[in-house]
DNA sequence: GGCCGGCGATAACAAAAGCTAAGAAATGAG
DNA sequence: CTCATTTCTTAGCTTTTGTTATCGCCGGCC
């Protein structure tokens, strides 16, 4: 089954193969080598991708210069500037690639088309935004009621580990809310805890 | 028109005088007196309530007895416990209200009737949820890029005036993930360096 | 009126995080 | 293999926040 259609059937297992075709058609496989942006801040592109592979971090740019990492991305994440598609206003982030990426892409027009035509999209289109809901808001509750050290602790503890092995810890750091060097030393600290106790 | 009724009207204008009749029925008035709670953490309520009058908190309690609150709610804002609604489980969190408070409820299940007989109701949940998707994902972006003064400063800047204006001082410390001292010496802060410029 | 509890400001101290810089370790490129 | 870059750790210092406690203010309640 192609990773797109198993993605949908994860939401909407009664799915048909009449459902399917109309967005099959449309796909567009595209490459992102290391570096490259899949959207970049200021451009408008309502497009939605399927990762078959590879790492992607989403960052927002800051009016010093820096930038902050927010989201990592993985196989079988959705990508897409979801508010940018939304409110057809340009991305206020970038999406990047930070190893070699495989995607499958279709344009949001089309999914548009799909909410009418077809309910079973619709249908997929709410199960999607409150899975994600639901896991940003455990997200900005994370940060609202863990202290920073607790929050690395919750990461560790937590199914992402994915975040900890294949992400430099400087990227993390943004993740968490804290600088690299701040990170560092809860590492630190972690660790020696761990040891104390036996 | 029903209060309910204009809140799905501004997501579906579509919907019918026969779609709105199913609900119409079926909804309860229900009051909160200052202190009453609509869902204590640790309870299963599968309700849905649209807030008529009056302004209420989401909380968290946690393990040393103190409590968080991460959001407030005041007229024609949907209550519910939505993560318990969607996995079953019992709420994390308590929803109490502030001040005397008018609700309509109704049973989550019906929604879920109503997903299934009527797609306008389809729709209006994936809006609902991107909508709240979208401004969950602003407000954990704000926590990860705004240091604590810099997300006070967006506040009193932002359409959020309501919170400002009638809820407590610590509580819309712990809104912003900082102690109510804290947030006084920032008030302080900005307080002074809004009449140094001139 | 007087009492009391909640709320907010402030101070003093401790703890944590930010900033800057330097150096070690790992990674990649040629 | 070597050199250069990136990544991570550590240290010293500054700034901010957390913690605890006190005090004043206000509103409700008897």
């Amino acid at each position: 089954m192609h990773p797109l259609r198993a993605y949908l059937h994860r939401f909407v297992p009664e799915l048909t193969e009449a459902d399917w075709q109309p967005l099959a058609e449309a796909l567009r496989p595209r490459h992102l080598a290391r570096g490259d942006h899949f959207v970049r801040a200021g451009e408008h592109r309502p497009e939605l991708a399927l990762m078959l592979h590879g790492s992607c971090r989403l960052y927002y740019p800051r009016p010093d210069g820096e930038e902050r990492t927010t989201y990592f991305f993985f196989e079988n994440h959705l990508l897409a500037d979801y508010p940018g598609c939304l409110t057809g206003q340009p991305s206020q982030f970038g999406i990047q690639a930070l190893t070699d990426t495989e995607l499958v892409v279709f344009d949001y027009a089309l999914l548009r088309r799909l909410y009418d035509e077809r309910p079973v999209y619709e249908r997929f289109g709410r199960l999607v935004a409150e899975y994600h809901l639901l896991g940003t808001d455990a997200r900005l509750t994370e940060q609202l009621l863990l202290s920073p050290e607790e929050r690395y602790r919750a990461l560790l503890a937590s199914g992402k580990t994915k975040i900890l092995e294949r992400i430099p810890q400087h990227l993390v750091a943004n993740y968490l809310g804290v600088t690299s060097v701040s990170l560092s030393r809860i590492r630190g600290r972690v660790a020696r805890t761990r040891n104390q106790k036996p």
